[in-house]
DNA sequence: TTTATATCGATTATAGCATATCGATTAGAT
DNA sequence: ATCTAATCGATATGCTATAATCGATATAAA
């Protein structure tokens, strides 16, 4: 159901459900429990049961939720029905890639146009313009743009952050390896590898040592 | 210092310090108090240090931290020091992307190669080999590469990961918008657009609606 | 030498989240 | 019509992470 207030960790957990639901085959059954997502994603059931009650009412017992409008109900709690225009800040290799990803339609995401501090084209791969950056706040204002995807190098990204709220941008999705500091109303969410990598190498650290005990007790004997 | 075990909330935030320290100034003083990082990156002074404690014990009261080796405490503790191995699969723009990024290094990663399904080059702008992805689980075990990094559409990726397992991989990097199952001795590390995208989202829909309610309220006046 | 202050580290409290349990509901079989 | 089994939703419990408090320590100044 809607209306209640949700925590991250729940928010975060839905896009999964909603990419599963929607990856089914056509011929799967009309209607799918708690219980077999659960197992599916390899989640607690009940943890599942509980998410989907924040979003959606459809649950039945002995059928579960009709897929459909479970994913109606998830998109439209996530605001993927209605489009958020966004601007993209340099036009590097991972601002191209992002720019050129098809997927964003799906969640409602709409990229306007690119800016660059010196830019290599006028227009990108896909027909999106490619501005400088100097004309950016004014380009959010006069454009009503509430979102802004930074690709730039760590050094000039707080500088174009503070540009953006200029501009009068409300959330900034920022992929530069670098803390931003905002006003509280803004909402920064940081795509940043260096944590993922992280807790990657740490536990292959701890794999390897384990190896390497394993190795010596076997030694040992 | 170390030996504990370490939370996945302190290992996220741990990047984060390091970057920050790494950024400061060369003429900056010596020492850095954990009050200090903490009013930085706008979190809590105590959050910080008990996170510091976690890695370095270099900590002394009125003074603080010795940039320098708490640096290499933290980097240690991450791994960074030495190298790990690894390779990449699906060579479209987002692998392209990654290959192409230097600061890899500075994490101690080190991709030897890419795999995919429909080679376009024979080595990526970088001089890095790309090969079909027939040689993918072969070349893990010949070169004892650890980690894996998938940039393949959603459909393939489960594919990916299987044979990645066969060729002895302990970790992956997952960039496709999907669940991958795995045995529980192997790390899948989500680097999801989905669900940053998702917490943007409902953060700008709340934004609107409030700046609705505002304009409604002062309408009624 | 003494005192004041900045800072650390340990302990305790609070809150949020995940997990377990239980009763309620309903489709389908008998 | 009744019973069974699957599934849901709600409540209760336990755990982990964050936040708050307090004493200890070390430097610098008087």
């Amino acid at each position: 159901m809607e209306g209640k207030r949700i925590s991250k960790s729940v928010l975060k957990r839905l896009p999964g459900y909603l990419a599963y639901l929607k990856n089914m085959p056509e011929d799967a059954p009309v209607n799918i429990s708690a219980t077999a997502l659960a197992n599916a994603l390899g989640m607690g059931e009940v943890q599942v049961r509980k998410d989907l009650a924040m979003v959606s009412d459809g649950g039945r017992p002995k059928i579960g939720y009709q897929r459909e409008s479970l994913i109606e109900d998830i998109e439209q709690f996530l605001g993927y029905d209605n489009t958020t225009d966004a601007v993209l800040i340099g036009a590097g290799k991972l601002g191209q890639a992002l720019m050129g990803y098809k997927g964003f339609d799906e969640y409602g995401l709409n990229i306007l146009a690119a800016f660059d501090e010196k830019p290599q084209m006028e227009k990108t791969e896909e027909g999106k313009p490619v501005y400088h950056i100097s004309k950016l706040s004014a380009f959010c204002r006069t454009h009503k743009v509430l979102m802004g995807i930074i690709t730039v190098p760590a050094e000039a990204a707080q500088q174009v952050a503070d540009q953006l709220i200029v501009g009068g941008i409300k959330a900034i999705w920022n992929f530069a390896p670098t803390h931003l500091d905002v006003p509280s109303n803004i909402l920064v969410q940081n795509e940043n590898m260096a944590t993922s990598l992280a807790v990657l190498s740490v536990h292959l650290q701890a794999q390897i040592k384990e190896e390497k005990e394993i190795k010596e007790k076997e030694g040992k004997l």
